[in-house]
DNA sequence: GGCGCGTTAAC
DNA sequence: TTAACGCGC
C-alpha cells in the first residue's frame, strides 16, 4: 500500500496487474484500487475462470471434463506475450540476506536465474520420473509461477517450442491445467479455502498429535522425511505431500485446515488454491466424489516410490544404516530399538479401520 | 432420466 | 475385487 501511495504522488494513472483469487489477493487488489484505478489482467493462470464452463454456464466440478473442455478451448491467445517495459523506475538492488534463511540460500541461484530451472527440467522424462522421490523429476516451477519469475504464458510458449521438437509435453501441460482447475474452483467457490465442499467430516482436533507431525516424530519414515524436507528446504516432493496429507487426515484424523496452514507457512511454492484443494482431496472433503475410504498406506507408498530408501535417508540421516526393506515394513520398525528415532505412533491397520468407522459415522449423521 | 465414469489405492 | 455416488452429457 505504501508503494502505491508513493506511486500516486508521481501521477501514475492506473495499475495493471495479474493476480489470483484467494481472499488475501482479492483484498490486496481492492485496497490498491482505492489508491489508483486497478486493471486486473488474467495472466496468473492459463484460462480466465469464466472461460471454461459447462453448456448451462455453471462451473465444472470434475477435472476430466474440465480438462477436455480446456484442451478444446486452448488457443494461440493463451500464449500471448506482453511488451517488456523499456523503462525501469529505478535500478533495483536487493539487500536481502539469502544466507540468513536456509531455504533461500539453497534456492537463491535458481530464483535469481529462472532459466536454470527450465534448463534442468527433463520434460521428456517427466511422466516416468515425477513419482520417484529421490529423483529431481518434477519441474520445480511452482515457486517461479508463484512469484512471477517465470510467467505462465512464457512457460506455455516454452512447452509449445518443445512440442515442436518432438518432446512429450502433454503430461506436464495436464498438471498445469490442474493448477488452473484449483484456482478456478476457488474463484467460483471462495469458501473452499477453509471449508469443506460437501462432506461433514471435520476431523478430531488434537494439538499433541499435530505437534508430533510437524516435528517429524511420527516414526513413519516417509512421513517424517517429507516434513524434514519441507522444514529444511521449503519444498516437498508432490507424492510425499499426498502421503503426509493422507496420514494427517486419515491416520491421525486431524482437521485438514491445520495441515494446510502448516504447509502454507513453509512451502515456497505455496498457492492458496492448490494447497487448500489438494488437502481437501486428501481429506475426501473436496469436490471429488471419489471414495473417502481410499486411504494411503505410507509403507506401500515408500516401497513403491522410494524403493532403496534414498529419499528417506537423505532427510533422516539417523536411518542411514537401516536396511531399506525395514523402512517400508511397519512390523520391522516396531521391532527396532533406535536411540534417535521413535517407533510409529500408529498401527496402519488400526488407523485405517478407525478412519473408515469415523467417515461412516460422519456420513450417517447428515 | 439413464448411463458411464472419476488424477495419484489398497487388500 | 473393493463399495460408492453424483457429475456430465
Amino acid at each position: 500500500i505504501e508503494v502505491f501511495n508513493f506511486l500516486n504522488t508521481f501521477g501514475f494513472d492506473e495499475v495493471a496487474a495479474s493476480g489470483d483469487y484467494d481472499e488475501y489477493a482479492k483484498n490486496r487488489d481492492r485496497d490498491i484500487s482505492h489508491i489508483l484505478p486497478f486493471n486486473f489482467i488474467d495472466d496468473t493462470y492459463i484460462f480466465s475462470p469464466k472461460e471454461i464452463l459447462k453448456s448451462d454456464g455453471s462451473p465444472y466440478l470434475v477435472f476430466t471434463p474440465f480438462y477436455n473442455s480446456a484442451k478444446n478451448n486452448f488457443k494461440a491467445l493463451h500464449l500471448r506475450e506482453y511488451m517488456p517495459a523499456k523503462m525501469k523506475l529505478f535500478p533495483f538492488r536487493s539487500n536481502f540476506d539469502f544466507e540468513e534463511f536456509p531455504y533461500f540460500s539453497k534456492l537463491s541461484k535458481e530464483i535469481l536465474d529462472p532459466k536454470l530451472v527450465l534448463d534442468s527440467f527433463d520434460l521428456d522424462r517427466y511422466q516416468s520420473l515425477k513419482e520417484i522421490m529421490s529423483i529431481r523429476g518434477t519441474s520445480r516451477l511452482g515457486a517461479h509461477l508463484r512469484f512471477g519469475t517465470i510467467g505462465i504464458r512464457e512457460l506455455l510458449r516454452y512447452l509449445a517450442k518443445q512440442k515442436k521438437s518432438g518432446l512429450l509435453t502433454e503430461p506436464f501441460f495436464r498438471q498445469l491445467v490442474f493448477r488452473d482447475f484449483y484456482a478456478y474452483l476457488l474463484y467460483h467457490f471462495p469458501y473452499l479455502s477453509s471449508q469443506n465442499f460437501r462432506h461433514p467430516f471435520k476431523g478430531i482436533p488434537n494439538e499433541f498429535l499435530h505437534s508430533i507431525f510437524i516435528k517429524a516424530k511420527t516414526g513413519v519414515p516417509i512421513v517424517d522425511a517429507g516434513i524434514k524436507e519441507l522444514l529444511e528446504t521449503g519444498f516437498m516432493h508432490n507424492r510425499v505431500r499426498m502421503i503426509c496429507a493422507s496420514f494427517y487426515t486419515k491416520h491421525l484424523l486431524l482437521p485438514w485446515q491445520w495441515g494446510a496452514s502448516f504447509f502454507a507457512k513453509y512451502l515456497l511454492d505455496f498457492d492458496e488454491a492448490s494447497n487448500a484443494l489438494s488437502w481437501q482431496w486428501s481429506a475426501g472433503t473436496g469436490v471429488d466424489p471419489q471414495p473417502y475410504f481410499r486411504i494411503f498406506n505410507p509403507y506401500a507408498q515408500s516401497a513403491k516410490f522410494d524403493k532403496d530408501g534414498i529419499y528417506i535417508k537423505q532427510f533422516l540421516p539417523n536411518l542411514k544404516n537401516i536396511e531399506a526393506k525395514i523402512l517400508h515394513d511397519e512390523e520391522a520398525l516396531f521391532a527396532q530399538n533406535l536411540e534417535d528415532y521413535p517407533k510409529p505412533i500408529v498401527v496402519h491397520k488400526e488407523s485405517r479401520e478407525r478412519a473408515l468407522a469415523y467417515f461412516k459415522g460422519a456420513i450417517r449423521k447428515i
